[in-house]
Parts: structure tokens; sequence; C-alpha cells
DNA sequence: CCTTTAAATATAAACGCTTACATGTATATG
DNA sequence: CATATACATGTAAGCGTTTATATTTAAAGG
């Protein structure tokens, strides 16, 4: 068995409770003896077990990271890698563990939260993404577990911390990009409709839209899930409309991918034929033909901010809801061109 | 305070030992206690605590997750995201969770082992690398902690498990399939040196070319960063020389995409002037201009793997080292062609 | 030199679970 | 009917920490 407390209390001819204060380098254990405990844990090769110090003290200090249900489909979007790279690295600096979920569908996922929160796994829970009537963020407000999320939650707002852009803004002046460069016929390609961020982007596309004096059509408005496929799939709709659009507010690098490379097998050129922007500034964003004109939110950021939050209020009691808006920026590239009829 | 097992004894009327042995599902106890006690369970709303559990039965159901060091950057592969979904599938379907390495430098890296380790925290590790004299894997092999390795280990191949593909064969392939091309003249772009599978898709890429009769030479040769930028300096370095190469090797789609750009910003067109293979298969090997010729290496297969192997090695003692080779398959698309002085 | 007070360390009771062993009860055996 | 044999459950001792409380020791005060 490992080298424990009682060990190296032994060792050092003292109690093992000094030795836990040692390791807490607590003030009232004398320099003299501190050294000696901590001469003895070194030769002893003493490494504290985390199981018993948590059962102890009642935290794991680790933190659970949330990916939409089947993480297997998400990992699939680099924006979870990506938002991950910023969780870790602040949960790097805070020595803080990540648990990160694996997924499988949505009940499987709330039964691995539930595993998480009760078993004592992790001390709070982020949460990457917010839709609308989310058992998970039900269950962690009526647990009252520390949890934040990245993006908006749907209902509780004042309540819950949280961290997002402006994306009600960010897709209002894209779309009125477009709108500057004379389209009118603008489509919108969201993600599912149950997702808060689908909701908020489609919002400023409308009021865009709305304030050009330029009615919104349903037929132009296309909701599905952040790929490829979905992207693709978009298209073909888009493209059977008898007054198929000269533009596209899209709201996913991964989709806007698809439907260049859809535009692409119709024959159609972008942005020769048809104008699109999109949303995330994913590295790929820039690789494409044509680099795309796309909203960077700032995903490491995202992540960054939602971590320190987490943090915040674990280590605060009562730490007060707060809401982060991490500052979008638009990077203008060539997906978009004025429109000539 | 949360409800526990002597709760839950309690209201059953029964010992904490039984309830216990309810919740291991024990043949030992009656169908009518049993129901009995689950009834408590639900109505109490019990869920055991696992770091009690993990105490006492010294395992935690876990398994850690090492990228090298800083997932900061690696998380900017898209390998590393793939394989970690593959682990996560696997991970889930048996019940593990999933700890995954925040990274830092590589001293950081291997506290945060020693952590896991020491700590109990998981029960073994997945190590998403292979170098030379690395001193994490030494130091699970000496304190004989269950692990794998996704990539084929520096030393000690016989007794430690592992999932690699064949990547001199892969490499070698490739290669020829370049010399079959005409090409002559042909660079190597590869990982750092220190890399296990850098090594060895060198090896595969020497082996064609001496069977070829035609002479490897050194300024062909290029090691760096599996990432974009590496890429682009590459191609400054080869396109100095005095012959430069009509061909290359590279061993990484992100490389390759750095090439591709940095070739574009010279003026010279892939596969036109400059023919590239390419290694990974990422989905963005399919949308680079053009798409990649690349070596499919099952990314997500090696990840499926790898947690399998280490899943049996923790519930079945004494597994003996494995070692298993996911097949590749060589994508042949438009960024080589024959060569035409 | 005895009493106070402060500082340093020890004792022991949790934390919530598992499990070897003990105990009790019902059934089968001769 | 006494005894052996299962079967079902209870008892209690860990697992390795932390921490409130008690105890010892040393310094200070009169």
């Amino acid at each position: 068995m490992a080298v424990t407390i009682k060990d190296v209390a032994k060792k050092a001819g003292v109690a093992p409770s000094t030795v836990s204060r040692v390791i807490a380098d607590s003030p009232r254990i004398s320099i003299d003896t501190k050294k000696r405990v901590r001469k003895a844990m070194k030769e002893l090769g003493y490494h504290p077990n985390v199981n018993a110090r948590n059962l102890a003290v009642r935290s794991s200090k680790a933190i659970g990271v949330i990916m939409p249900s089947s993480a297997e489909t998400a990992l699939q979007n680099p924006f979870f890698p990506e938002v991950l790279r910023g969780v870790g690295t602040v949960a790097h600096e805070t020595e803080y563990s990540l648990y990160v979920s694996t997924g499988g569908n949505d009940q499987q996922l709330y039964e691995e939260v539930k595993r998480m929160v009760y078993g004592h796994r992790v001390d709070g829970i982020i949460l990457l993404y917010s839709r609308m009537n989310d058992a998970i963020m039900d269950f962690l407000v009526e647990e009252k577990f520390p949890f934040v999320v990245v993006g908006k939650p749907y209902e509780n707002e004042a309540s819950i911390t949280y961290v997002d852009n402006d994306n009600i803004s960010a897709s209002k002046e894209v779309t009125r990009h477009l709108i500057d460069f004379g389209h009118k016929d603008i489509a919108f390609i969201g993600g599912t409709t149950d997702l808060v961020v689908t909701t908020d982007r489609f919002e400023g596309y409308k009021q865009a839209l709305i304030e050009a004096g330029i009615k919104v059509r349903e037929d132009y408005v296309i909701n599905d899930e952040f790929n490829r496929t979905s992207g693709k799939k978009a298209v073909e709709k888009l493209l059977k409309l008898k007054i198929p659009p000269t533009a596209m507010v899209i709201t996913d690098d991964m989709m806007s991918l698809g439907v260049i490379n859809m535009l692409e097998e119709f024959g159609l050129d972008c942005p020769e034929d048809i104008s699109i922007t999109s949303f995330n500034n994913l590295y790929l964003s820039e690789i494409t033909r044509p680099p795309l004109t796309t909203v960077d939110i700032q995903i490491y950021k995202l992540g960054i901010q939602g971590a320190k939050c987490l943090i915040e209020q674990l280590q605060t009691k009562d730490e007060p809801a707060k809401r982060v808006i991490v500052p979008f920026s638009i990077k203008y590239r060539s997906s978009t061109k004025r429109f000539e009829p």
C-alpha cells in the first residue's frame, strides 16, 4: 500500500494531525517541525490521497465540463476543443482538475451530471451550451450547485452566472453588412431552434432586416445542427426556391464550410453568385475558398472567462451572479460581395 | 449534508452494510430487502459519494488522458479532440470518467501525472503521444501504473501496451506513390525528432527512397512542431535550396495546410509545381485547395482501441502487454501529380 | 516559585463507504 | 429431535484525511 500520513508522522516522530497541518502549511506549526516533517515526506515519497482528502473536506478541486450530449459529435466542431483549451488554461493555473463529459444521449448526459454532482466528483460545472428547458440546467439550479454557462441562459438570466457574446448585435451587424452591399434576399442558416444562441442570432438578423425595411421570409430561415451536412442540406433547400437568396447569414463556420462545398457542387461561386457571412472564426474560416467573412467570438476567451467565473464562485461563498460579455469583432474577408443583379 | 447510506439504512430498517450490498446488487441479499432498500433510496434521493467509495475500494473508475505538454497547444491540432472522442466513447460505455490533462509545460504536466497517480485520482492513464526519454512514461513504468500509449513506445516496446499505426509502411507507401509519379527530389517535413511517430515516418520515407535508388538528402529533411507555422517555415527553407524539391512527404495535415498556404504566397501551385502527400486525414484535408492525398490513420479508432486496452488492463489483473495496429488507408486526392520537368 | 497565558502538538472523532467476520434463522439431514 | 448447512443480515474495522478539542510545554507575570 502507498505511504500514508501516518507513516510520515511516525518517521518524523509527530502526530498525523501535525503532518496534515504541515501539508496545509498552518502557522500553528513551528518551523522546525515543518522542516522535519517535510524531510520525512520527501524521504518516504509521500503523496496525499485525494480521495481521502476530498472525503474529509467535501470538495474535490475538480471542475466538470459538460458538452452537448454526445461529446462524440460535439468534439467534431472545433468550437469545443477551443473552449476546452481556455478552460484548461485556467484550471491549470488554479490547480483544478478537469472532468469532461463523455456524452451519449441527453438522458445519459443527465445521469453523468448527476453522478458528478451527487458523487462529489466535481466542485462546480461549466455548461458549454445553453438551450431552452434544459433538464441539466434546471437540475443544477434546483440543487443550487455552482455552475456557469457559456452562452446565455434561457431563463433565470439574472440569477445565473454566464459568459456570452452580444450575439444579437453581432448578427445584426453582419446582416447589415450584407444589406449595405445591396443584398435584399438574405437567408438565415442557424443552429437548432432550442439553442439560445440560435434565437439570439436570428433576432439580430431579423432586426437588421426590419430596420432596412426588408421583410423576413420564413422560407429563408433554416435551422439545423452545427455541422457541415446541415450547411449542405440548407443550400439544397434554398436553391430550390423560386427566388433563391443572394446572400446568407450562417451562424457557424462548419456549416458555412458545408454551404461553400454545396454551392460549388451546384456550380455557383461564392461570393460571385452568393455572398455569405459566418460565425466563430475557427481557423478553418481562413482557409476556405473564399476565406470567410465571419464573426470572431473569441472562443478561447469564452473558455477562460467561464472558468474564471466558476472558480471565483467556488472560492468565495455567495459570489453574486455575474454576466460577462466577451466582445466580438468581425473579420472581413472575401465571402461577401456587392450585389450586382 | 447530503443523504448517506446510513439514512437509507435507517429508513429501510436494515444495516448500512446491507444497503451497500444492495447497491452492488450482491446475490447475498434477498429480493425483498433489495426492493425495500431501493425504495428507500428513491424516496430519500440517495446517491453514493464517490470519494468515500473510492477511498474504501482504492479505485476511482476514472481514466486520465494525457496530451503533450500544454494541452493548450495540443488542442489546436484536431488530432487530439478526435482521439479524445474515441476515448470518450469507450469511457462512456464502460462508465468510466475522463480526466484530461491541462498542460502547462513538461514539468507541470509531470506533476499533474504524479497527482493523478499518487492521489488515486485515476485508475489508469492513456498517453496520447510517445517520444524518447519521456519522464512521464518512465515514471509510469517505474510505478507499475496501468497505462497505454497511443503511438509506439520508444523503449520497452514489448512490455508496454500500445496502439499505433504501421507508420513505417504508411510512409513508405506514400513516398513510393510520389516516386511512381516520377518524382526524385522529395523532401520530408516531419514532427519534432523526439517523437517516435516522426522517426517511424522518416524511416518509411527513407526506405522508399533507398529502394528506388534515390539518395536521402539531409537538406530535404525538416523537423518541427505539428502545426501550420511549421509547415510555412519548412517551405521557406526548402525553396531556398539550389535544387528545390518537386514533392514533399508531410507528416501532418495541419503542417500541410501551412505548406499549401506558403506555396501560394510564393506563387507556386500544388500540385502543378509541387506535389505533396500528408498524414492524418483530418476533415480539413478534404477542404484544402487542392484536397490532400493523405494517410487516413483512423484517429477515432486509435482512441477507441487505446481506451479499450486500458480498461481491459484495469479489469483483469495481469493482463499481458498488447499491441494493436490500426490499419491505415491512403486517401488519394489531388495534391500529387506526375512529375513533368 | 507559583500562576497565567500563549504556543505547539497530540488525541480522537468525523467524512461515507466497503467487506471480513460474526450472528441469527430457516431448512435439510441422519 | 439434535445437528449440520445454507442463507440472510448485522457488526465493526478499516480506507487516509481533516479538524475541533484537549493536552503538554514554554514563556511571562506577579
